[in-house]
DNA sequence: CCATCTTTTGACAGTTACTCTCATTTCATG
DNA sequence: CATGAAATGAGAGTAACTGTCAAAAGATGG
């Protein structure tokens, strides 16, 4: 939802021995290819980056990224938490007022993101701002989340999650959540994330505030 | 800003005296490339339509076709209104309350795109909702006339363009323009767009509204 | 521990969008 | 009509993907 979230599972100690050698296995090389990715974008750049770079540093053929990844954005942007951010939004009180709970909501998800790994984080929202295929990508990812709101606004309010209002309220919220992280980015990360947040969460609310002075 | 523009230049009878031979070649050729498109479009679909089917029909080389536009999906989406639309917003009432000069702006948008070629703007938004590679670059125009409008919202108040304020009405706005056209698209285009923006634009102003009857 | 079954992997060939270069053609101009 | 400039086509090249198939590695029952 964010686009900040990390390259391993948030479950891990528990399940480790729980698990077989295949399962381990497959956990490692997909990180081995998002750590391949990261330093060789960091290094090179995105567009230089070829998948064959990728595959060479993690020791695994190009055929295993393509397994891993449908696509080369996804290596950089999967997020895994999305699911967990809608229980949470589900989790709240039902009285509590819509706008209070996406708030929190989305602070949490932000929070999460760079307590996991601020470096990957920063990252992450730079290529989306730079790579417009990598902003292309996360905007899709984003349009599902969009679509899971709307299921969440459905359950909370009674209203139809197909309806044109409640997606169009969610669609708008995706949009100035995007806009807000490709601002972030943009500045250098030198704003608070969290209060580029509440700050763009007004502008949805109250719509644009008063000139400055 | 709509995706409902159409494939020749809107200024026709005027200037065609004036261009030299070779500048309406040009022209000719890029209306033959789109003709081509979408006619193999709605006969194989957007996917199976590769660009040498293109040039073959349109009667052009390979290179010809990328020479006229940067992608594939660019073929079916450029739009050549926005500049005339801001132009448009910039013209209207200083007084007139932004929100109301967004709506007419929107609503003559849609209408000059339907005027002009229905079925275009059909095939359009049918892309933009089914294609991800066609709605991204969608979103990518769009995301660019945000950033137009954020210059008239700083022209018409003062404010400053590059806040994040205005960055993320802006966006929100385009997020949920996008979404109304797609909701438009999976729907058969059965419903009145211009309905359907008026709505779009209420859930903008005031909220989700109360629970329907 | 071994045999067998299943999953994962790598090698390879193929497709397609897109880029770059260069020679040829086509239009503009004096 | 000659000369210069712009548009075109042909072709080679790149890189992201897709699909197939045989080999390797882990799981499993005896």
């Amino acid at each position: 939802m964010t686009g900040m979230t990390a390259a391993h599972s948030p479950a891990s100690a528990a399940d480790r021995p729980r698990l077989g050698l295949r399962e381990r296995k497959k956990i490692k090389t997909r990180e081995a290819i998002r750590a391949a990715t990261y330093a060789l974008v960091e290094e090179q750049g995105y567009d230089a980056t070829t998948i064959d770079q990728i595959a060479d540093r993690a020791e695994v053929s190009p055929s295993t990224v393509f397994r891993y990844f449908p696509t080369k954005e996804d290596i950089v942007l999967t997020d895994e938490y999305d699911p967990l951010l809608l229980d949470e939004l589900r989790a709240r009180p039902a009285d509590e007022p819509w706008t209070e709970s996406i708030r929190y909501v989305t602070h949490r998800a932000v929070q999460a993101g760079i307590e996991e790994d601020a470096r990957v984080s920063r990252l992450r929202s730079r290529l989306t701002a730079e790579v417009p295929a990598v902003r292309s990508r996360m905007m899709e990812t984003m349009s599902v989340t969009g679509r899971m709101i709307c299921q969440a606004v459905g359950e909370r309010t009674g209203r139809d999650p197909d309806s044109l209002e409640v997606r169009v309220y969610a669609m708008s919220l995706i949009g100035a959540l995007m806009e807000a992280t490709m601002y972030w980015a943009e500045h250098g990360h030198q704003d608070d994330y969290a209060e580029l947040l509440d700050r763009t969460l007004d502008v949805l609310e109250h719509g644009l505030p008063a000139e400055k002075p």
